[in-house]
RNA sequence: CGGGGCGUAGCGCAGUCUGGUUAGCGCGCUUGCUUCGGGAGCAAGAGGUCGGGAGUUCAAAUCUCCCCGCCCCGACCA
């Protein structure tokens, strides 16, 4: 019975989602607790899906017209302090600089939280005329929140993520970019996570510190609560105004120029861990897995020297088609290899066998399914290509299944507080938009709006608390 | 910031209540041989400031005090 630590037993979630998910993340490498409270190391696994994700993200905002850039990590106090609802938002969570070089500085420095301060203030150096506009920058980088309550990729005092920060000459165009954003975040999760979400509108008090606007994605794990998964904000002239940035339009006009800004972070990898995984470990979408298919030979001294170069054989015809690997090493017996690969999530294995070998075919086997499928040697590459398309496809449909046998449309607060309760889920309910009806029932039943859909049928209703009238209904749940 | 739990070999733990030989077990690691279609077997090895400090005692992993760290559960948040 061997127990590598990368192979020691996962809770299983019906007995503790919290510590599977911990245990899966620990297991499959993808991070490590690290020697500073609240912080974690992305191990080389964990920061290959980063990079995937970078990479996929980066090509989508390239396409729409964004370019790259980098701030600075530290931003002067009093900068932070020039959007009010912005500062009241994040000044409880920054992490603060007081000394350097040995000396207490003048100012305090703040670590960023978010950089839409430091980035204003440079923005009002390049913008003079309308012509200077639109300007589309991105940074990748890291911020530092200083949370209470940490989990690893959910919420962690560093994290990493991207914050695009886009200035435009009206509001309409802005509008449009955060729109455009949001919806280019639903079609990287939809399609590369494979993690379907609820676009829509978060409620005044859900919103962004210093937004007018907040757009999200939304996404349902496993235990039926809901994760952010993205963010998407229309900042109006609140930056521009702080930082007094302004611009002479095409009629002559002087005029604020209108902001947006717009992240995800690597708050997806632990998206990804808890939508898809199973009591075996990680489970990951093809189009995002850093490693897609790893080969493991079967062999005996009799026979080695037969399956070997058949399995080199296969691993030459698919690799540069598929991120491939042979797992040929000495020292582990295969089953020992299956449970290593399950547990970091590889979508697909092929094994080789003498028996295979005998019949000139590969077994291929579904990380998701664990389903064995026997293929010809000469069409495996057609067939790996196409097991990998139908993973991708089945893991959002069941996703999208779950999230349907999860989702009730309730108009009873007695019944709703019941689900919450009991089972958990996603409730449509109507609401009247009062403030005081949203904080009523986050304090009796610990669920939020999690945003108002933008394709919400439009519906007469009563408010589920107040009865007051209502024009359609908004996703409650309890969130991460 | 409140509540709970933990800190003994790389990892997981026992030993602590009731102080007493060279501090144990499982896994992993090293070497050798045999194995290999779902987490291999045998043999021989290596590996320890018992979280830190102070105290009590003939004697402390064990009792007392202080400190540090981490995890989990609640109020705030990508």
């Amino acid at each position: 019975m061997g127990t590598a630590p990368s192979v020691e037993r996962i809770t299983p979630r019906s007995e503790d989602y919290s510590r599977w998910y911990t245990d899966v993340i620990l297991h499959a490498r993808l991070a490590d607790y690290s020697p500073v409270k609240g912080c974690m190391v992305i191990r080389p696994n964990g920061y290959a899906l980063w990079e995937n994700m970078q990479r996929i993200l980066d090509g989508m905002f390239k396409e729409t017209g964004h370019v790259n850039a980098y701030f600075p990590l530290f931003i002067p106090e009093s900068f932070m302090k020039k959007e009010a609802e912005h500062v009241e938002g994040f000044a409880p969570e920054c992490a603060v600089v007081t000394h350097g070089g040995g000396e207490k500085l003048e100012e305090p420095l703040y670590v960023r939280p978010t950089s839409e301060t430091i980035i204003w203030s440079m923005y009002k150096k390049w913008i003079m005329s309308y012509r200077d506009l639109p300007i589309l920058i991105n940074q990748w980088c890291n911020v530092v929140r200083w949370e209470k309550r940490t989990r690893l990729f959910l919420r962690t005092t560093e994290f990493l993520w991207q914050e695009g920060h886009t200035a435009h000459a009206t509001a309409e165009e802005a509008e449009a970019e955060a729109r455009q954003m949001l919806e280019i975040y639903r079609k990287f999760v939809e399609d590369y996570l494979a993690i379907p979400v609820i676009t829509g509108l978060k409620t005044e008090s859900e919103k962004f510190a210093g937004a007018i606007r907040t757009y999200s994605i939304e996404a349902m794990m496993q235990d039926k609560k809901a994760l952010q998964a993205g963010t998407s904000h229309y900042l109006g002239e609140n930056f521009a105004r702080a930082f007094d940035v302004k611009f002479q339009d095409k009629d002559g006009q002087v005029k604020y120029v209108h902001a947006t800004s717009w992240g995800v972070s690597t708050r997806l990898i632990g998206a990804l861990v808890m939508t898809h995984g199973d009591d075996n470990g990680l489970i990951l979408p093809p189009r995002i897995a850093p490693l897609q298919l790893v080969i493991v030979p079967i062999w005996k001294e009799t026979n080695r020297d037969v399956v070997l170069p058949f399995s080199v054989q296969v691993y030459q015809q698919l690799k540069g088609r598929f991120t491939v690997r042979l797992d040929d090493r000495e020292q582990y017996k295969p089953g020992y290899k299956f449970a290593e690969w399950e547990i970091q999530g590889v979508p697909l294995r092929i094994e080789i066998g003498p028996r295979d070998v005998n019949n000139q075919q590969v077994t291929l086997v579904r990380r998701d399914t664990r389903e064995k499928i026997p293929c010809p040697v000469d069409q495996a590459v057609e067939k790996v290509e196409q097991l990998l398309e139908v993973v991708q496809k089945d893991l959002f449909l069941r996703a999208l299944e779950m999230r349907r046998n999860n989702t009730f449309r309730i108009d009873d607060y007695t019944e709703f507080k019941e689900i919450m309760e009991k089972r958990g889920g996603f409730v449509e309910a109507h609401w009247c938009g009062s403030e005081e009806c949203e904080a009523r029932v986050k304090e009796e039943t610990k669920a939020t709006i999690r945003n108002i859909p933008f394709d919400r049928q439009p519906e007469k209703g009563r408010c589920i608390v107040c009865g007051q009238p209502s024009e359609g209904r908004v996703v409650f749940a309890r969130a991460y």
